[in-house]
DNA sequence: CATTGGCACTCGGACAATGTGAGTGCCAGC
DNA sequence: GCTGGCACTCACATTGTCCGAGTGCCAATG
């Protein structure tokens, strides 16, 4: 009961201090939320939720504001999810429907997820990895030059140019084309180490050397460190708040341009909702932000992930429904494919 | 004689300002340049210079800041071209070099030029208009599904998604697969329209359907109004500068993250360097920035810009040095292929 | 006649002093 | 355990003062 009254009262400095964004006090508590209590108790209250580390003060005779503790017990324990009306959830299908490749789909998502969410949006392309191979194209560009290019179910494709060892005539490139489809076609990337070894195997000396080059190419286009994607919109979202950053977006714009983070980011995501608040983060330079990641995919299997970075200050039940909606559209576009 | 001392007292104002951005005075810039004159006399010059719309003080009892025009005059008239240390210069060869595919030669490049000049950069993928297709796949995805897969000369692979009206079987689409590689293989894209007419005129009633709905989207696909896409990198080196942009970088951000902005400050660009500087950008939300730009290709023809966007006071010499350079290796890159 | 030193003047910004008010902690009474 | 009351604290806004960098103008100079 107590133990309630202290709870509200978190969650309604978290909810006030999210829209205000200015510290908040006892006596504005209670005039805009209707505890039942007066300020005094309130105050006791707000005592002992700062001796559990929920709160703090910016300086003493300031008001209250959550520390990323608190915003993790709200977002545990205090918001449920806020619905997407529906004209949210029109909007969002009608904006990714149009769509006419995986490019757009991806560009489309990003855009429209930092628009409903105000925040930096980050989509990954669906990962080649849990992807099976629809396609594979050879292409002769000269004696000793080709270009490989892998399409997936996914609807990504991949490209590689590769300088052959020795020169190859168009026959020989030809015949390897189609050996080399009807090995790996319809197989998990994941797969293909195994898959080519027999292939490489059944040429002679001759050629050999240009299928080993090949096949490095192709499976370093498939490996998961490097053919891993993710694109991100919305950077103008960070200006707008550029006060919850006090000194600087520098670093935060800085962590955010480089692939190798957004890639941890969204790195370990599943079915739910991950929420990272503020030095939950396991980048340095992101610690003043909370991130809100999920997964989509095709069925099941969780292929790639989608995200938002914002202040830790942020709507938290508001973002997560958006993050949710986002990847839901996303699996269904996969589905359809 | 008296015009040349004004001239240089311009360009002493202006390096100044752009290594300090600090209004900058008579008597320290006696001081820091060997003028031969007193401070009044500099004053005088100032006056004039003033008056004809050089510079400008932010207030009076402060120093002169250069203007637009003052900026203009500068470049036009006053400034060389720094030219690269060869350190620099092997540093741009080393990291462009070790690209695998064009998506990589894009992004390094605009990585690159972002660190080069600690500004925001800009590269544009080659115009597939100007492009030849050296391949064209066919994929059939299921009784009413193909995946159309275009690759040009530049390294651009385009890819498209084809929902057909009535269904084709393995054969048909075998067949259009190869009497479409026949058409349009080496082929410019701007020549596609004439070419694929007959194509289409020479298919019957029961096919048809397909053909038009397939050669609809590969030339949406290679118009010049879609197919355009610029990378653009380092924009935490806008929040670097962020007194320059005193009141927001939002409505810069903004701006840039819009592809048709992007286009517009590389659209006009030629074998030469444009600079604009401030009010003479297209764009109102940049009118507070400079655009450096100009264009690469393989031997004459330009098929595609890159730029840096940057605060007005900017180093004009060393800027563009930076973006002819890896406008030069770009062009190199493209012509090795 | 361009250049110069001198001088009065302006004004932004830094600094100190002051007042205000939001907010707190604590306590005695219900 | 809640409440009203009260003394206390401190950030912040306001005001006033001062300083100096920088200016424009002018009379003197070679």
């Amino acid at each position: 009961m107590l133990e309630d009254r202290r709870l509200a009262v978190l969650r309604a400095i978290v909810e006030d201090y999210v829209s205000t964004r200015e510290p908040v006090g006892s006596k504005a508590l209670v005039e805009r939320h209707s505890l039942g209590v007066s300020s005094a108790t309130v105050r006791n209250d707000m005592a002992v939720l700062e001796e559990e580390g929920y709160i703090a003060q910016p300086h003493t005779s300031a008001g209250r504001i959550p520390t990323d503790l608190g915003y993790r017990a709200f977002v545990d324990r205090l918001s449920g999810v806020k619905p997407l009306s529906s004209a949210e959830r029109r909007a969002i299908s009608d904006f990714l429907a149009g769509a006419v490749d995986l490019d757009d789909v991806m560009s489309r998502s990003v855009r429209l997820l930092a628009q409903l969410t105000r925040q930096v949006a980050l989509v990954q392309y669906p990962s080649l990895v849990q992807s099976t191979i629809l396609h594979v194209e050879l292409i002769r560009l000269s004696n000793t030059r080709l270009l490989l290019v892998l399409i997936a179910d996914t609807g990504r494709v991949e490209q590689r140019a590769i300088d052959l060892p020795t020169s190859m005539s168009e026959d020989d490139v030809a015949l390897l084309r189609a050996r080399l489809l009807s090995t790996v076609l319809g197989e998990k990337c994941s797969e293909l180490a195994g898959r080519l070894a027999p292939l490489v195997d059944s040429y002679d000396a001759a050629l050999r050397p240009c299928v080993v080059t090949l096949v490095a190419s192709l499976l370093e286009a498939t490996a998961d460190t490097v053919e891993q994607r993710v694109v991100l919109g919305g950077t103008a979202n960070l200006a707008r708040n550029r006060d919850a950053f006090a000194i600087s977006l520098e670093p935060v714009l800085e962590a955010l341009e480089e692939q190798v983070v957004l890639l941890r980011l969204l790195g370990e995501v599943s079915g739910d909702v991950t929420v990272r608040i503020g030095h939950e983060n396991p980048v340095e330079d992101l610690q003043a932000t909370s991130v809100i990641a999920t997964g989509y995919g095709r069925g099941d299997s969780v292929v790639a992930g989608v995200g938002v970075v914002g202040p830790t200050h942020m709507d938290y039940p508001g973002t997560i429904a958006s993050v949710t909606a986002v990847a839901q559209y996303l699996s269904r576009i996969l589905d359809e494919h």
